[in-house]
DNA sequence: CGAGGCGATGTGAACGCTAACATATGACGC
DNA sequence: GCGTCATATGTTAGCGTTCACATCGCCTCG
């Protein structure tokens, strides 16, 4: 910017006086009113135009008492699932007219979680989107539900909260079904980390898929997520010749499953079977190409800004029925060999 | 939210009755001003506390003529690189006492971009800060510049610009150079898109160390980040006997290209060596562990903001030196056999 | 031809805050 | 004991909008 170049920003006033009406008018020409007639309307317009003329959204918001901004809060903003989740809640906020405060928080706990929300709240937020699901935010929603609207996006939210969410259990169920339908009976499962909803719901979706199909859990390994643990955990499974497949809870898990197999000699899928969850744009073209579950990130925002304009409106508490995943079948799980 | 619960939040005026002192002592507890005595601060803080009491930013903003706001315009919000370089900005922001507007943009091309900037303007940012090195954005910077104070975040920027960088053009010498001194003397490049200056200065670090060793450049495949593309490329790739060596100019696409080698039956890194560009946490637990070049988005982000606040501050254009990448070798390259 | 009404525009106040200045209170020195 | 000064606090105005209401023409109709 250069300095001394640009004076204070020109106001409404100063586009009044330039098209020769009142103040009130050019209110009404930005906020499309009808009650101005074609000819001043061109006026004004052609006054913003030559002044370079913003309408000062503080100003507005201060008289209004309303700010036009939604809050979400995510976490682990630098994985696919969170940051297309962010972008998509971005987008439809746009589209209906809101402003989106992006509130990434890097690592989860709920100090710092507690933190993000103030900041939300100092912002004005008329909503606040929980794109984490945690069981350390729950105790804080309670706390500020009354204060501002909010909107869980959670598979398994608790009652009369206003939440979206994509089926996990669901999800897991496809996957875990899928294997058994394969021959498999002895299916490991690479959890995520104790506390998060998602890890919990797919984990309880592959218990229940064995149960009704009258087979064991095969090992259980909690990770964090990270291909990092989802490595350490196949390198333990790969130990057991009688586990024949692998669920794991997201992509970054199998992929670090698949490499400890392959150290361990293991083939995959030839002698293990492994099928993630997430359905990041890379899992196609690993090696072997990943089977998993895809999730509708985009719709899921697109949902969850939809319930949120709603409740602003008339503080309807909606919970729209949970998006149904899809299970994508690649070619890193195939028939039990033996 | 309950509704009739709350009325209107309880302003600066609600304060200062309750704790009987004027608003402007208020004010001054509140900015943290020595000229309040110990006894009234105290009244005044509980009386805050037992209100509730948030300061309005907008009337704020409103007097003060500043909204306290940067801007971060991203793109590929989904990626590993784009997610952490807006955590990071956010973080430092806030720590400078900045609030962050984070602004992805899913699908980079001049008209988004354009927009992205404008609604940025819209909400009175102090500083832009161009996360995307794209060519397109280029002539808007020079638009925008006498409006707003400008950081781009690029490796090769215009004169004039204040700007930070990471020196992805040493990070690609680096990559090459290692290939080369394993023995390889046919290396091919797997690019970024044009237009992507990223990409191009990758591109040219390769061409630079093939030169400074007198080798022939290998062949040359445009992608366009994706692990698809990187696929396709890899597919070429495998068709010519003579290629020993592939750089690929990300991640993403270095998982492509070795997916498509292994399908052709072309062993890595025994038959031919891959190095990718990013370090993504996966990385490390692809099979093979992918040998790569590591980006410290993260210090990215904290110089960036840094530039900016200094800029809003006094105006100066700083271009502090490029931050320097690293290889990180793992086992997805190897000497050249034959 | 004047009352009534309607469409287009203007006027004044208020939103909650900070900046600038004004005032009160007490300590101190002569 | 009174001016002087520093320290603590209060008062007023104004930031750029929108809202509620006032005004001004002009047309319609009995």
């Amino acid at each position: 910017m250069v300095r001394g170049e640009s004076k204070n920003a020109p106001s409404m006033a100063d586009v009044a006086a330039r098209a020769g009406v009142s103040h009130q008018t050019v209110s009404r020409v930005v906020n499309g009113s009808d009650a101005v007639r074609g000819d001043t309307r061109d006026r004004v317009l052609a006054a913003i135009e030559e002044l370079g003329y913003r309408r000062n959204k503080s100003a507005r918001a201060l008289v209004t008492r309303r700010s036009g901004r939604l809050g979400l809060l995510y976490s682990q903003p630098h994985l696919y699932g969170p940051g297309t989740l962010a972008a998509s809640v971005h987008q439809a906020g746009q589209r209906a007219g809101y402003d989106i405060v992006l509130s990434p928080v890097p690592h989860l706990d709920a100090t710092s979680a507690e933190g993000a929300i103030e900041a939300l709240l100092d912002d004005a937020v008329e909503a606040v989107l929980l794109g984490v699901s945690h069981q350390s935010l729950e105790d804080l929603v309670a706390q500020i539900t009354s204060t501002v609207e909010v909107v869980m996006i959670h598979s398994d939210p608790p009652e009369g909260v206003r939440s979206v969410g994509i089926d996990q259990r669901a999800g897991a169920v496809l996957a875990t079904q899928y294997l058994l339908d394969l021959g498999h009976r002895t299916i490991a499962h690479v959890a995520g980390p104790v506390g998060w909803i998602d890890a919990r719901q797919r984990r309880e979706g592959w218990l229940a898929a064995l149960r009704d199909a009258d087979a064991q859990p095969g090992p259980e390994i909690f990770g964090d997520w990270s291909s990092r643990s989802g490595y350490e955990a196949g390198a333990q499974i790969a130990r057991d010749p009688s586990v024949t497949a692998v669920f794991a809870a997201n992509d970054s898990m199998a992929l670090g499953v698949i490499r400890a197999l392959h150290e361990a000699g293991r083939r995959v899928p030839q002698d293990v079977s492994v099928v993630g969850f997430d359905d990041v744009p890379d899992a196609a073209y690993l090696w072997p190409p990943l089977t998993t579950v895809r999730q509708d990130f985009a719709s899921l925002g697109e949902l969850a800004v939809e319930v949120a304009t709603k409740a602003i409106a008339d503080g309807s508490v909606e919970v729209p029925p949970l998006l149904q995943p899809e299970l994508v079948v690649r070619s890193s799980a195939a028939r039990r060999s033996s």
